[in-house]
DNA sequence: GTCAGTGCAAACGGTTTGCATGTTT
DNA sequence: AAACATGCAAACCGTTTGCACTGAC
């Protein structure tokens, strides 16, 4: 299995070999990243890099996403109007959020593959699953609602 | 067949049904509504409603949408980063946008039932086909990368 | 005449950027 | 030592809001 440590240092040592530098808050955030159990804002990042390390800044923050995601080792979703959410590249998923209590599901790639296949060959258009969140209402607030 | 006349009256007698008031900036965003060929951000119906009119404020515009929305005449999307672009409510279709060009498809509403049957399934959760974009890579940009 | 609707300007939240300073290599 | 990364503050963009005024009813 792949641990939370080893993980990190997957990550860090792809920054190496890009001869990106290591740094504090760079290790902050990758710690951040890999303990996270859901996706992230960049303004929860850098709360909890602040936590671990102390003035972390927001700008910093958003310097090292984007260079994390330049090597595709983090992504970022879109969750309708909200701020955007980052986390570690894993599985293939989409996404899907409820536009009521904002809670988000992860959907399993295959759930998009006949929607993909039929971009494909109706307008030559290759599906990012990923990027955007689907909107909709859960099952919790559907309930509330009737 | 519903002529665009038609169905600008068809907003505003929808306007007057629920006892609001039908002024100059309105007249202008429902027609620019109509006119419009593909969907448009505040700031363009506002640029578009200023041609009609002159002095038609930006916040004036997001107000008129957002009743516009509140009576279900109107329904916005967002588009990954940019601007959440509107249009009259009509046909219900999902939409999907190049992430490099930015071109923005409609997609008919089949195409997502699959994906919404499994989401309802697995997680009882009902999607909105249309309030938020999925993104990908159009054809002509896959050419250009190749 | 009343009140909803307007324009303006200021505030807002998320994100980006310029610059002087600090830190990694 | 040199290059790069950082913190800060200010700018930015899309959107929202407070307020005094205007115009639809």
């Amino acid at each position: 299995m792949t641990t939370n440590a080893s993980r990190g240092d997957e990550v860090l040592d792809s920054l190496r070999r890009h001869a990106k530098r290591i740094t504090e808050p760079k290790r902050a955030v990758v710690q951040v990243l890999v303990d996270a159990r859901d996706h992230l804002t960049a303004d929860e990042i850098t709360q909890r890099a602040q936590l671990l390390r102390g003035d972390v800044s927001p700008s910093t923050v958003y310097r090292i996403l984007e260079e994390l995601e330049d090597l595709a080792l983090v992504v970022h979703s879109h969750m309708g109007h909200a701020a955007a959410v980052y986390h570690l590249t894993g599985q293939n998923h989409g996404h899907v959020t409820c536009a009521s209590c904002h809670v988000t599901f992860e959907v399993p790639s295959d759930a998009f593959n006949r929607l993909a296949n039929e971009l494909m060959s109706s307008l030559g258009f290759e599906l990012d699953r990923h990027h955007v969140a689907l909107s909709g209402i859960c099952a919790a607030c559907r309930a509330e609602i009737d």
